[in-house]
DNA sequence: CGCCGGTAGGTGCACCGTACAGCTACCAGG
DNA sequence: CCTGGTAGCTGTACGGTGCACCTACCGGCG
């Protein structure tokens, strides 16, 4: 409404949130490109585009959080499956606890949010 | 411990996150850059450097959220304070909710990892 | 057969937030 | 005068992200 020229709410997932959650589906099973496309969005990844989790595979290869094959699918073009290494398991570890971290900001930014919405509202 | 060869891990805070905190601390009262500059790292912000504050400032003052103001200061150089407007108020409801729907998404990373950890540790 | 749609993987590129480095200016104290 | 703290600002390179686009394989349909 108003004169205000609509802006976007820039606020996004934590920077570099597609590995982890890459790195924890390939933690529960060995999988493929494709089919990680489709189970990263339950993990609140919205609209991910395929080029940039390509990508994110191929980097964390090229690193030796994963390791790659071939395999030949039954119907369909042949996937390069991906499979969690004990370095990439390592790594997985420590970006959890990293997680943990911010999700412990996040509560005190809403701690401390809360405390401004309860202090402009003096009634009741 | 851990002779890992130390890869870093660049898992960090949600993208954007320093004009919430900004926007925060200004709806608690009005204050000028340097003074936030020290205030952000109670919100888990750590070695924010202060070109990007004043620039994001900057561009929040050009986009109406706050507005800013010169005053002299008692001993030392002038300051910029500045204010959190109406719609700056609104943007801070907003990204609020925005921060709630990540802290969503990150505990359900938390409980997903939790459980492969309890799975992957069935026996020893 | 040719074409389409779904599967599967990939590249190029522009944008933009972030990090790092540096700069000016004001003021107080030694 | 020179240092150190306060206060604000600029320049720039790096890297993640988003958008667009492309190849290739396969099955089914007209």
């Amino acid at each position: 409404m108003s004169g205000a020229p609509r802006e976007e709410v820039p606020v996004g997932l934590p920077r570099n949130y597609l590995r982890p959650c890459l790195l924890l589906l390939l933690a529960e099973g060995t999988s493929h490109g494709y089919e990680l496309l489709e189970q990263v969005s339950a993990l609140g990844l919205d609209r991910v585009d395929p080029g940039g989790l390509y990508r994110s595979l191929r980097a964390m290869d090229e690193e030796g959080l994963v390791r790659s094959s071939w395999q030949p699918s039954a119907s369909g073009p042949a996937r390069r499956t991906y499979q969690l290494t004990d370095e990439g398991r390592e790594w997985l570890h420590a970006v959890a606890g990293s997680l943990a971290e911010i999700s412990r900001s996040l509560e005190a930014y809403r701690a401390r949010y809360q405390a401004v919405l309860e202090q402009s509202r003096p009634a009741r």
